[in-house]
DNA sequence: AATAAAATTAGAATGATTCTAAGGCTATTT
DNA sequence: AAATAGCCTTAGAATCATTCTAATTTTATT
């Protein structure tokens, strides 16, 4: 019997996929880089923090530094492949869904779920200040645990 | 001619309103906690970080240390007085005013703008996961500065 | 006044993130 | 296929907001 594959393998295809996508945000196309990008984008959306992804990497054989992932992270984010979703006052979580989209957040359990943006009516907004744009409209709604489960 | 009076003043008026403040949310009267809550609620509502409300109270010859401002900034938030707002990953603002309302954000310029609540239309929300409940709706509009002022 | 409990504080510790500066890779040019 | 220049990676130190510790000071109670 064959052992299980709980984890997508990073083949010659995936490279190929995924050094396009770095090549088209302007970055260059590194063996840390390649391995970090399949870690956060095999499987569909998540929100994972730096030290996550850093154990996430050791985890797979990567041998990468604290500073390559913090690196790492903050240009895919420059380059819009990943958003940046400030909730928690302790740590930043990074956030591979870079469409427009809203999050609950259960403090005290550190967990951040998607919410997409037609889930959401945001109807009416004020005008922003003279001078200034909006960039971002953020929905968060912070969850407590029910009164009694 | 009278000098000017930029700041209000602790008047015993406006210590007996502030002690009744504290006593009705559970806090022991001191006198760093009376003349910070002064600073905090003298003008109208305000959103402040933990450096500039003590740079604040040592400008206003308040003896205070930096462990007493973050211990009454917390305190204050735990009994209701106060509430954070999360929209910055290096520091936290505390938020004067605890009524439901949301705010602007302008990144780089680290200020806050209150929206009221009912300038907000948040016409539909999701159900909540299970087991979980709406502690809190948030929103936040993020602002860049006009393409061209 | 004596006592106990809570508050304040200086300074150290913590922890996420950033910085430094040195060596390793990559792409480009000869 | 060198040689070159420019990124990239990294260990470890630095930074900085915030929290903690343990000792002193205040406050409230007896
Ligand atoms: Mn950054
Ligand atoms: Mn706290
Ligand atoms: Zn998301
Ligand atoms: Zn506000």
């Amino acid at each position: 019997m064959t052992s299980p594959q709980p984890r997508a393998d990073l083949t010659e295809e995936t490279r190929n996929r995924l050094a396009t996508k770095l090549g088209a945000a302007g970055l260059r196309v590194t063996e840390p880089r390649l391995r970090l990008a399949h870690l956060l984008f095999r499987h569909g959306n998540r929100h994972v923090t730096a030290e996550a992804l850093l154990d996430e990497a050791h985890a797979s054989g990567l041998r990468v530094s604290q500073a390559t992932v913090y690196n790492t992270l903050n240009q895919f984010q420059a380059a819009g492949l990943l958003r940046q979703v400030q909730v928690d006052q302790a740590r930043s979580y990074f956030d591979t869904n870079i469409d427009v989209h809203h999050h609950f957040y259960v403090e005290g359990e550190a967990r951040l779920i998607d919410i997409a943006a037609d889930a959401v009516d945001v109807a009416r907004l004020p005008d922003s200040p003279a001078g200034y744009d909006v960039d971002r409209v953020e929905v968060i709604i912070r969850l407590d645990k029910s009164d009694r489960s």
